[in-house]
DNA sequence: TTATTTTAGTTACACCTGAAACCAACCGCA
DNA sequence: TGCGGTTGGTTTCAGGTGTAACTAAAATAA
């Protein structure tokens, strides 16, 4: 194709990114999925209430990379299978204050270890060197992109 | 939290690596679609067609890894906006033959240079070194992940 | 204090997506 | 030749998602 300019997909870092990704989150989300009828969105705002309880949906929002929206539907369909309890803010009666529920817990245990697993599955593939760059690059890259974005 | 797996979603791997393919495709995406009325499956499609032109919807479907229900969609959006063409194979009825039109090639001949633009941005906040790790590490990931997957 | 603007969270709408059902064409094999 | 199984592609349906509009509460300003 002369005159035109010359764009391989396969080995376009993008695209590269963005497959790899979703290759492995949609494996990953399958798994929760099936045996604990949880959704990314509803599975990663579980995970920072097992890592900090007691904030409000936006901090969740915030720690989750998720909009408001997508939190306030995973929050809702939490609060309905009961994995999660809902109280409000004392200093600010719009703020929602949100913890995993004794259910909550019970799931958390058995799908935080598993996700790990899943990372280690992963990482296995990758020697000790190799590991400490993808971490050094996905640092760069983060704080450049996410500053960008924010902008 | 006692007695609870300890994990940190932001130094969670597969976490990181979607939220920054995301950010960054969001970011391309949004480009793309004000720019010249494209979603990503459809500059996708597009992408592979410039790159190698006569091919079943099917051959498209597996170099963007989408599935074909997706392409499908893709090829019809494109042949209404007039940026491909269809024909028929001539040994196989079923399959169709992709084309990029006149139109959708001097769609392509903006899109594609911005795309390498996008690619040399995001490049730019890496050193050399860091380049031929990540894409080394791409690879790997990528044949592991995508075997897994097959299977 | 009252008026204005901002913020937390929900709802409504229109779109996108994956899974499964479906149709037509092809293949293998007897 | 004909019959079961497979493959390319489309359609349908049931969710999921982002944007924008909205409500209530808080912060700020006058």
């Amino acid at each position: 194709m002369p005159g035109h300019a010359l764009l391989e997909l396969e080995s376009f870092l993008p695209y590269r990114l963005s497959v790899l990704s979703n290759t492995l989150s949609q494996a990953i989300a399958k798994v929760y999925d099936k045996r604990f009828d949880l959704s990314v969105t509803e599975w990663r705002a579980m995970a920072v209430l097992g890592y900090r309880a007691d904030i409000s949906a936006r901090e969740v929002a915030e720690r989750t990379a998720m909009d408001k929206v997508a939190v306030s539907r995973a929050v809702a369909r939490l609060l309905k299978k009961g994995h999660i309890e809902r109280g409000t803010a004392r200093h600010d009666k719009r703020q929602s204050v949100l913890r995993l529920s004794e259910e909550g817990w019970k799931i958390y245990d058995q799908v935080a270890p598993l996700a790990l697993e899943h990372e280690q599955r992963l990482l296995a593939h990758l020697d000790v060197e190799e590991r400490a760059w993808l971490t050094r690059i996905l640092d760069t890259l983060w704080k450049a992109e996410l500053d960008e974005s924010m902008r």
